[in-house]
DNA sequence: CCATTTATTAGACAAAGTCCAATCTTTAGT
DNA sequence: ACTAAAGATTGGACTTTGTCTAATAAATGG
């Protein structure tokens, strides 16, 4: 009974866990990003999705990623200006970004404490905490 | 003997304290970001200078900030997946971010204690940290 | 004041992402 | 299983942010 192994039968269950319904497109792209635990791009997951035959259009790759965000199936993470990644990992975590390759490396959020934050200002509240370390390659 | 004025002659100093031949725009374009002391996007940016009358293409603003970005005047932020926000503070700091009005508030990162970080990867090293606190109003 | 370097510019271009109306699938009810 | 209604997908036009280029303008140092 292994829990954690990423068939598109298994992506459907998932999809219809969070409310989706699991159509062909939507359990590939889901598996394209869950099947390998990494942080992709919108154009990243339409050339894997796309990799032999044609299957699915932009249009539907941009629509499907903005439903999974929206039911908290994946999360986006915005640290390069030119393309946003999505991450099949929702638990609270961090990331350092390699700047040299655009590679995005997971931190659990467990193991950080933060100290010593302000208030929030008057009547606002908190909807995420982002921890970006941006690295490159060589001591200087 | 006021320290913190800033005047278009100010500006110019400024941009020759740091290497950068002060032209017309490039002063307009500090001040701009300056003189308000806010994060402003490149279109923010070309709005204020071109006010009145027209005077600096888009082609300059954009040259203008990548140019101050390398010269360490200004530093780039990127919370905004359609945009990026430039900020006249250089010193460490973080920032709340309103989902909403897409305003920034800057955060002194000298109150701010982060624990608990990991190795960073071999051979790597730290080119910046950045704390995103994004925020919304109203408790839920 | 001239020559050379340095900046600015308009407009073409590129890439990421959105929008739309037409078409195709899926679902639910019977 | 059949059909109507709802939901999903599509190509392509469009928008926005940002880059590039080749031509022009401005500043600088003799």
């Amino acid at each position: 009974m292994e829990k954690q192994s990423y068939t598109r039968d298994n992506m459907a269950d998932l999809l219809r866990e969070h409310g989706i319904n699991p159509t062909h497109q939507r359990i590939e792209i889901a598996y394209a990003l869950f099947g390998r635990q990494e942080h992709l791009s919108a154009d990243q997951i339409m050339a894997v999705v796309n990799d032999r035959h044609s299957e699915t259009s932009k249009a539907t790759v941009y629509n499907t990623l903005n439903l999974f965000k929206q039911h908290q199936l994946i999360r986006e993470v915005i640290v390069d200006p030119s393309k946003v990644f999505y991450d099949p990992n929702t638990s609270p975590h961090h990331h350092f970004f390699n700047l040299e390759t655009s590679e995005l490396i997971d931190i659990d959020a467990d193991a950080v404490q933060i100290q010593g934050l302000p208030q929030l200002p008057e009547g606002m509240v908190t909807e995420g905490v982002d921890v970006i370390i941006r690295i490159r390659p060589g001591n200087h």
